[in-house]
RNA sequence: UGCGGGAUAGAGCAGUGGUAGCUCGUCAGGCUCAUAACCUGAAGGUCGUUGGUUCGAAUCCAACUCCCGCGACCA
């Protein structure tokens, strides 16, 4: 048995997430996640939403809402989504949560204490309107280099060449035309990443065997050259950093949000009444693998950057220190299998344009498998994909519906029927039968290679060539016919088919659980192969928060090519599990 | 401009030296258990362009074209 740690991307509380989020991140994870449960793996899936941030205060502004009220809003929006898409986390949290607050900051004394970081002053662009610095982005004004008068604060668009915000000529405020800008010094926390880059690199030295190449090329090429980086910000709204008179001073919030998968860990294992489960995962030496999924956007911070935390870091202190026996440090991400970008008719997902889908009403119109299994087919894993309707459509009813759908249907409802409602009692097997569930026992090992190397569109193909290869198997059979001459005979063909129904039940479960789920209802299994998401208002001392965590009490689903039992009786008459889609066009947009 | 990824039948993809494959769609046929679902067959590609290496290249090398992403305080 092996602990398996699933860490998803953080979302950023700041909007709702669209089918690209899905296929990108948060889906692969689940299916890779599922998979590895059916295995007997002790799997934890930890994410949680973003809270802080710059975006977050802007748009509660716009809104006349507090910050807290904005990113929950979106927080129980994404808990929302995720359980309706069947995303099934063992904790997804925030990071507003005392638990959080209190890791980052232990995070930031560890670095310091560890000889991570150096004070030095900074010259930043500070707005006597709004009384607060401004981001780069926000500062506008005349490139230096081409006279260009729109260049932003962090590049020109015009030359290409990148700037700081404090050398643009005539700055204005981008927000508020009528700011006075003026240049102020501050004094910050840099990172002294150069520190860490020999272990970095060590560290991906020999991934060349399983990670992606896009990946690896990328976070090579950068941790070539490492430079120090701020580790601090002049925010309103963030974790402060646990330094005497340093108000207004906070971590800066990508920092903290990595250090998500860490304190999200923590908290579920304090939540399970287990509270040193967590070193398992992040400092037991042997059998543990940490996956990370992201976007492609979020490759840097996941390959290099969070690597540079946790080496710096070395490991939490007191009572969160490494256990005897442990690694001395932090174990580091096993893989990290970004994907590329899903596109809407080859344009990126953009909100403030009007081109998204949005996941939740998506999977509340046709349900979670549709989705589901659309996005698995198109999943980015090499380049970019594109998301149609059309798509959408042809896969549920085309491969959904017409193959694994059908299959069950025209099977069942045969068997149903004409041998009272179970399954019927196999005679001798002829060659055709062998030569079936040979194939379908040796289903379990190939979709499983290549779950586990997470090519999860491979897994899906291969495991829809054996529901292609049941099709034919009873088309040749035809035991509609051979009932009427030899009974025991049909009944044969179609314990053969059930049989590798039964398999593909569990093959087809982690790409599309809540149909299998029903396929095995019908089979007449009792016990469910997953788990159970649920919410939950946890207390801390100053606040509640809302999370999602999984009960796997229940669960009863295993990797392996199960043997149907002869007179299980089915559960009730089969009805159709997949609903055709008949005009699947654009959602109208909210 | 720099770095990374990509360009293969109408669509989506596989294929890292040896006569171009898969799924969907299209067309034709078969079957009728099944949600007009299932099965079979066919049509459809000079593998982005140009040049090179080789007996032989989608596959190796070079140059070029186009698309996507990243380029640091933006999450």
């Amino acid at each position: 048995m092996e602990n398996i740690l699933v860490c998803l991307a953080w979302p950023y509380a700041n909007g709702d997430a669209h089918v690209g989020h899905i296929a990108g991140a948060y889906l692969p994870a689940d299916i890779f996640a599922r998979y590895q449960r059916l295995t007997g793996n002790r799997v934890v899936v930890v994410s949680g939403s973003d809270s802080h941030g710059t975006p977050i205060v802007v748009s509660a502004e716009k809104q006349g809402k507090t910050p807290r009220a904005l990113f929950e809003h979106f927080h129980a929006r994404f808990l929302q989504t995720w359980i309706k898409l069947g995303i099934s986390y063992d904790l997804y949290t925030h990071t507003d949560t005392e638990n959080h607050h209190a890791i980052a900051q232990q995070m930031f004394t560890r670095l310091n204490d560890n000889g991570q970081l150096f004070l030095a002053k900074q010259k930043q662009v500070y707005s006597e309107k709004q009384q607060k610095f401004l981001p780069d982005r926000f500062v506008e004004g005349t490139c230096p280099i081409c006279a260009y008068d729109k260049a932003r604060g962090d590049q020109c668009d015009n030359c290409g060449n990148l700037l700081e915000a404090v050398q643009l000529i005539n700055p204005r405020n981008r927000n508020l035309a009528d700011d006075v800008l003026s240049i102020r010094e501050s004094e910050h926390y840099m990172w002294d990443l150069p520190q860490v880059g020999p272990a970095i690199g060590e560290y991906l030295a020999d991934k060349d065997s399983y990670w992606r190449p896009q990946v690896l090329n990328f976070a090579r090429n950068f941790a070539k050259d490492l430079n120090p980086r701020a580790f601090t910000r002049d925010l309103t709204w963030g974790i402060p950093i646990p330094v005497p008179n340093s108000e207004g001073k906070c971590i800066y919030v990508w920092w903290e949000a990595v250090l998500g998968y860490l304190t999200a860990t923590i908290e579920w294992a304090k939540l399970n009444g287990t509270p040193e489960a967590w070193k398992d995962f992040w400092y037991a030496p042997d059998n543990v693998k940490i996956y990370n999924f992201i976007g492609k956007d979020n490759i840097l911070f996941h390959t290099v950057l969070w690597q540079g935390i946790l080496l710096g870091m070395k490991h939490l202190g007191d009572e969160a220190a490494p256990r005897p026996g442990d690694n001395p440090t932090f174990n580091l991400p096993y893989d990290v299998p970004a994907n590329q970008y899903v596109n809407l008719n080859g344009q990126k997902f953009s909100k403030s344009l009007g081109v998204s889908v949005e996941a939740l009403e998506l999977a509340e119109k046709y349900g979670a498998d549709p989705v589901r299994f659309y996005l698995t087919q198109i999943m980015p894993e090499q380049r970019d994909a594109d998301w149609s309707f059309e798509g959408f459509t042809q896969a549920n009813n085309s491969e959904l519906l017409a193959k694994w759908g059908n299959l069950a249907q025209r099977t069942l409802s045969q068997i149903f029927k004409n041998f009272d409602g179970a399954i019927p009692i196999p005679g001798a097997l002829t060659e055709a039968d062998q030569a079936l569930l040979t194939a379908s026992r040796a289903a379990f090992a190939a979709v499983g290679e290549s779950l586990n190397a997470v090519r999860l569109r491979e897994a899906l193909t291969l495991a829809m060539e054996l529901a292609g290869k049941a099709n034919y198997y009873i088309d040749q059979q035809a035991p509609w016919k051979i009932i009427k001459v030899d009974k025991a005979r049909a009944g044969t063909q179609l314990y053969v088919a059930a049989q590798v129904i039964d398999h593909l039940s569990v093959l087809l479960s982690p790409f599309v659980p809540d149909l299998c789920e029903a396929v095995r209802r019908q089979l007449g299994y009792a016990k469910p192969l997953f788990g159970r998401l649920f919410t939950e208002t946890v207390h801390e001392r100053t606040r509640d928060h809302e999370v999602l965590r999984y009960d796997a009490r229940e669960a009863d689903g295993h990797w392996v090519a199960s043997q149907l039992a002869a007179g299980q009786k089915l559960g009730g008459e089969p009805r159709g599990l997949v609903t055709k889609i008949e005009v699947a066009k654009e959602l109208p947009k909210t």
